[in-house]
DNA sequence: ACCGGCTGTTGATAAATATCAATCATTATG
DNA sequence: CATAATGATTGATATTTATCAACAGCCGGT
C-alpha cells in the first residue's frame, strides 16, 4: 500500500516536471514569482508574502491557445485557475447549446464551486483569446481561507458579488426578451468585460448567442435591428454603442 | 472557566425573558435557546456553546402568516434569517413577474449575498405556509466565520451547494421547453421540499409558474398533459407521481 | 488563383409560449 | 343563504423565438 502511495508521488512529480518542461518556453510568461505578479494587488491583496509563497510553489502557468479548453464540466480538479492573460469564458454544456455563465478576464479567477463540495467542475472554461493561467492547488487556497480572516472575508465577497451577478443574469434570460438580454449582454461587454465604448468584439456570434439564451440567428438579427434603429454601429468586430440611453431603456423595460 | 460559562447562560436567559414578552404569544414557540434548538445541529454544528450563545442573545422570534412579506428586496437588512417552522419561499421580483429562486423549510437559513457586500437584499422573501423564523445579526455571524474556520469552511460549503443549485436553476429555466422545467419543479417538490411522492402542494399554481418561469396558464396545460398521459396525478393540491421514470426522461431530454 | 471549410447573414416557415377572455370551483364575507 | 372575491381551468388567438435552408464572405492551404 505504501508502495503504490510513493509509486504515484514519483509519477505525479515527474508528470509535474514535464509540465514545466512546456511552460519554459512560454514567452507570455509574467512573474516567476506571485510576489512580483501583479495579480496579487487585486486578488491576493490580503495575504502575506509567505502566503504568496505558498500560493507560488503550487503554481503551474500555462498558456492556452484561442478555442482551446481549460478544463471540463464533469471532470474532477483540485485546482483553481487564474487567468493571467487574454481571455476566457465559462459555460455550461446544456441539451444541444451552452449557455456562457461569464467571461473572465485578467485578473480574476475561476473558483468553482465544485472546489468545496465534490472537487468537480459544475462548468466548462475555453479561451476566447490566446489565454495564460496559473493554476493553484484547491488544498492551498482552502488552507488560506482557514488560516487568514481577511482573505477568507474578501473571498466571500467576491462569491457574494458573484452570486448576485448571477440572479441578474437569471432574471435577464427568463423575464426579458431578446432585445432586452442583448441589451444587457451589450453592456456586459462594453462596461465589464472591453472597459471602452468603441470596442472590438473577440467572441463570436454564437458567444453572443449563449450569453443571451438565443439561437445564434436570432441574436443577429436582433442586433440588426438595434442598427437600423441607430442604438449602435456594427462593422464585423467592431461594435460601437451610439445611443446608451435607449439602449438602458430597452434593457430595463425588457 | 465553567463559572463564566454558567453566567453567561444566566445572562442570556435574563436577556431572553424581556424579548419574549412580544413572542411569548407564539404558539409555535421552539425553543428558548439556541442550545436547545434542533437548529443548531444541522447549520450551527460547528459552533460551540458560547458561540451559540453569542447567537442567541442576537436573535429575534418571529411569525408569519402564510403570505406575509419577510422581507422585500432592496431593503437594507442586517440580519439574516433562520426559518424553523412553515415554508417561505425566496423571489426576485423582475418585469411584472416574479421568480422563485427556492422554497426554504426548516431547518435552513437564508443569507443573501447582499450581507457581504452592501447590507441590502437582492430578492424578496415571504412565508408559502406559516412560518416562524429567526433574525439574527449578520455582525454575529460574520465574526463567526472570522474566528471559526469549521464554521467557515461549512458555509462555504452550503454556498457552494446553493451556487450549483441556481447553476442546474439556470440550465433548466434557460434551456428547457415547459414539459421539462415542470418535471423539473416537480422533482424539487418531491424530494427536496416535500420529502414524499404522494404530496399536498402548499404552493400556488402561480408559484409553480413563478418556479418554472412560465405562465400560470401554461403550467396548468403542462400538468394537465403529464395527468393524461398517466405520469402522475393531481386533484386540487394532492400530487403523486406514477412514472418516476418517464418523467425524469422528460426532465432530462428537457 | 482555386477550393473547401468556416463564420456570418438573410428569409421563410414552424414550433413554442404568452396573452386574453370566458368559465368553473372554492372559499370568504356580509 | 346569497354573493362577492379569489384561484383554477380551458379555449382561441397573437406573439415570440427557433429551426431550416440557402447564400455570402473570408481565410488558409494548395
Amino acid at each position: 500500500m505504501l508502495l503504490f502511495i510513493i509509486l504515484l508521488l514519483i509519477l505525479s512529480d515527474t508528470k509535474k516536471q514535464s509540465l514545466r518542461g512546456s511552460i519554459m518556453i512560454n514567452k507570455n510568461h509574467q512573474a516567476s514569482n506571485c510576489n512580483d505578479c501583479n495579480c496579487k494587488t487585486q486578488i491576493f491583496k490580503n495575504l502575506g508574502s509567505i502566503e504568496l509563497d505558498l500560493i507560488n510553489n503550487s503554481r503551474f502557468q500555462v498558456d492556452y491557445k484561442a478555442g482551446e479548453i481549460i478544463f471540463k464540466q464533469g471532470t474532477p480538479s483540485p485546482y483553481f485557475v487564474c487567468i493571467t492573460s487574454g481571455l476566457a469564458k465559462i459555460y455550461i454544456e446544456g441539451y444541444g447549446k451552452n449557455l456562457i455563465l461569464a467571461l473572465v478576464k485578467p485578473v480574476d479567477y475561476i473558483f468553482g464551486p465544485g472546489i468545496y463540495v465534490d472537487n468537480r467542475h459544475y462548468y466548462s472554461a475555453s479561451a476566447v483569446e490566446d489565454c495564460t493561467a496559473c493554476l493553484v492547488d484547491a488544498s492551498v487556497f482552502k488552507k488560506l481561507i482557514r488560516e487568514n480572516p481577511d482573505f477568507a472575508e474578501d473571498f466571500l465577497k467576491r462569491v457574494s458579488l458573484q452570486s448576485i451577478f448571477n440572479f441578474e443574469q437569471i432574471v435577464s434570460l427568463t423575464q426579458k426578451q431578446m432585445p432586452g438580454r442583448i441589451a444587457d449582454v451589450i453592456f456586459y461587454l462594453s462596461e465589464k468585460i472591453y472597459c471602452k465604448n468603441p470596442f472590438e468584439l473577440s467572441i463570436s456570434r454564437q458567444d453572443l448567442a449563449d450569453l443571451s439564451g438565443m439561437s445564434k440567428e436570432s441574436a443577429i438579427r436582433i442586433l440588426k435591428e438595434f442598427k437600423e434603429e441607430g442604438i449602435l454601429t456594427v462593422a464585423g468586430n467592431k461594435m460601437e454603442i451610439l445611443n446608451i440611453k435607449q439602449l438602458r431603456q430597452i434593457s430595463e423595460t425588457g
